[in-house]
DNA sequence: GTTATTATAGACCCATTAAGTCTCTAATTA
DNA sequence: TAATTAGAGACTTAATGGGTCTATAATAAC
């Protein structure tokens, strides 16, 4: 189990945004530059995190990304959910008669690692300049 | 990012070895019955659960799996680890200076769950008979 | 208004993994 | 010795991750 490169990207593509950009949208190019990773690529998980309605795109020249939220809002949580999605790590496949004790025990300590995600924001990793 | 099938049936299987098999091997046929799962796929699981120490076979006929330890000392880590092996879900694939903030705060959150999987055991589930 | 610059969308490709089957071998007991 | 069991591994198929490419749309600079 583990989480895709795109999240990876994506939680240091946010971490650039937030150390950087107060105003200035900033480039797909450019961060993907720093990043080392392709343009393109960048832009499907930037395309999300817009969805996510966690940054805004500014078309145009000059344009690129920015933050939408307050700084403070945002959590790794956030961030992961729009790229991975909100499904669970764990359903059980076996049609039993009841609810699956074993799906309960694993999505409880799925929420111990959600709620930890939550707490901490992105924010805190910005660069301490 | 999701656990496999595989680690639902393994943990379905000891949670079955747990409840009703004492002493008494159960074979693979018989658990792959109950778990609706085909015989010869369920062995690789098993056979994962006998090398990560979990459970011991017996060859021969009347032969088949039971316990190792003692059951309160399997938890659901050891079976999904057992299954999914030990590694990390997140690991940053940027090559910076310094070490990746960003790794520490996902890592400590996995340390969170598993945690939490460490402490609840399977026998916890055991058929209240 | 035209042009350069940017994001958006989606088709497409390749490699890897999950999920599962099949067959052969080895060990043990009846 | 024969029946029953686990163990190992080759093999297949479908899904997913990771990534490229191209065409379109929107905006700002000139």
């Amino acid at each position: 189990m583990k989480y895709s490169q795109a999240t990876d990207y994506a939680l240091h593509a946010m971490l650039h945004l937030v150390s950087e950009a107060p105003d200035k949208p900033v480039s797909v190019h450019l961060l993907a530059e720093k990043l080392g990773v392709s343009p393109t690529y960048l832009s499907k998980m930037l395309t999300k995190l817009v969805k996510a309605g966690l940054i805004q795109s500014v078309p145009g020249a000059n344009g690129g990304y920015r933050l939408r939220r307050s700084q403070e809002d945002i959590s790794f949580l956030d961030i992961i959910h729009a790229i991975e999605g909100t499904a669970s790590v764990f359903e059980c496949s076996l049609n039993h008669s009841s609810e699956c004790q074993i799906q309960q025990v694993v999505m409880d300590a799925e929420r111990q690692m959600e709620e930890y995600l939550r707490s901490r924001k992105i924010s805190d990793l910005a660069r301490p300049s």
